[in-house]
RNA sequence: GGAGGGGUUCCAGAGCGGUCAAAUGGGGCGGGCUGUAAACCCGUUGACUUCGGUCUUCGAAAGUUCGAAUCUUUCCCCCUCCA
């Protein structure tokens, strides 16, 4: 724990949780988030159509601004996503039509109220979209203005840039203006709707720098830069993204079920850390589950974060299914399940075409992998047989288990 | 604009006329051990298959050949050096 008597309680909280990076200015800030409410933002991209636990974190440091009484604010970035943020990336982003990007913005801004208060008018959140002033930027105007603000000298000092140049990947004249909008971005919502802090990922920085410069050279105004690090996972790669998918924020693109199983598959050495970061739970508290069993902490973990997202009761449905999920002999009632329309396959169906059906797997090769592999089980049979063919006698009344590696299980019901 | 180098299966990276659905490593998946963990060991990793094979892949198109990822031509893209 730190002991920053003076520090501000936000800030304190901000570094007890593991979301500190790097700060501007940081004994300023803390004086300023002291002495009054103020307004941050964070930007998102909107490339797809929902957000994943890759931007959990940003979200979680929106929540912790409202705990502290402020208030948050979401910028969709509808123009700078039609540029694409080079920072972290080593190949040019495919740009996405207007239709899409305005898709995924109204898709994400819904996604806020799940994690965000919206009742206090004093912390209920902001939502820009960055389309409506740079779409109608003059270019002459804007290179005098703001240009002028801006040494390439100095752009090419920053990380984001640096990189990309030293590994000799080309960086397009359009992703280099990123930087500049993104600061551009900070210097109107500065104006606009009073807005002091900028919070980012760690690969942010530079972006976040030059916005706080930008608003002292151009407005003589102060403003601050705030980052979290990278997240990674123990086993060293990015939070996010798995081989199966992405663990999306949206039930519809992943299920409260698989996303509960998600936080209770985390690694033993990051359930402290990710209860810290994303959870809202007391930090004594946390300190003091330290040497409770680490299974029930990675159950804590699941109920509390899909609690967050999809609400309590998804919670608690989720943690039922796992039980039932993980014992033999049990098709309860929350068990996760697919429905098969039995008549439409005349009665019976082979082994192969029900998983397909089941949508568990896509390839009837891999299916045959797995069969070979001792992978695939009926009502916990182990089956070898590929041609083996499914018929309603092997059904427990209108239901079957049917299971493929240790993890995957589901209930086919038969409508 | 000139001279070279290169684009290979999820990624990195071999192959450079047949034995190539393509070495090796990573990742993934599955099995074992466990705790729905990590580490480790083993297997597997284009699709379809009546398990005999069949079909589609090595930047794109056309061609040479009995036969091409491998040779030729054109085109697209990336990199290096020179101007």
């Amino acid at each position: 724990m730190y002991n920053y008597k003076l520090m501000n309680k936000f800030l304190k909280e901000f570094k007890d949780r593991g979301f500190f990076y790097q700060c501007t200015n940081e004994d300023e800030l803390s004086s300023l988030l002291e002495n009054q409410k103020i307004n941050g933002y964070i930007g998102f991209d909107c490339t797809a159509e929902s957000l994943h636990v890759g931007s959990l974190l940003q979200i979680m440091c929106l929540r912790l601004l409202q705990k502290h009484g402020h208030r948050p604010i979401i910028l969709l970035g509808g123009g700078t996503t039609r540029i694409g943020d080079p920072s972290g990336k080593d190949k040019t982003r495919a740009i996405l039509s207007e239709k899409e990007i305005e898709k995924n913005i109204k898709n994400i801004e819904k996604l806020f109220k799940n994690f965000l208060d919206n009742r206090d008018p004093k912390t209920k959140p902001i939502f820009v979209n960055n389309y409506s002033w740079l779409r109608n930027l003059n270019y002459i105007s804007f290179l005098r203005d703001i240009g002028k603000h801006f040494t390439i000298n100095k752009m090419l000092s920053f990380d984001s840039i640096k990189t990309r140049l030293e590994r000799e990947q080309s960086l397009s004249y359009m992703e280099f203006n990123y930087m500049i909008l993104q600061a551009y971005d900070f210097l109107e919502l500065n104006k606009k709707k009073n807005c002091s802090l900028q919070i980012g990922g760690s690969d942010q920085w530079g972006n976040i720098v030059n916005g706080v410069e930008l608003i002292k050279r151009y407005s003589n105004k102060r403003a601050y830069g705030l980052t979290t690090p990278l997240i990674t996972l123990a086993s060293g790669s990015k939070m996010g993204k798995t081989e199966t998918g992405a663990i999306w924020l949206d039930k519809k693109l992943l299920s409260e079920y698989d996303y509960w199983q998600f936080w209770r598959n985390t690694d033993d050495r990051d359930v402290i850390k990710f209860l810290k970061i994303f959870t809202d739970l007391d930090l004594n508290e946390i300190d003091n589950l330290k040497n409770n069993d680490i299974n029930d902490l990675k159950i804590l973990l699941a109920n509390k974060t899909t609690e967050m997202l999809h609400g309590k009761k998804a919670a608690i449905n989720c943690e039922k299914a796992a039980k039932e999920v993980f014992s033999k002999n049990s098709l309860g009632a929350h068990f996760p399940k697919v429905e098969i329309k039995f008549r439409d396959i005349n009665n019976q169906i082979s082994i192969l075409d029900l998983i397909i059906k089941s949508k568990l797997e896509s390839s009837k090769s891999e299916i045959r992998r797995l069969l070979k592999g001792n992978a695939i089980k009926i009502n916990d049979e182990l089956i070898k047989d590929e041609k083996m063919i499914i018929n309603k006698n092997l059904f427990n009344g209108n239901y079957l288990k049917l299971s493929i590696g240790k993890k995957r299980h589901i209930k086919i019901e038969l409508i």
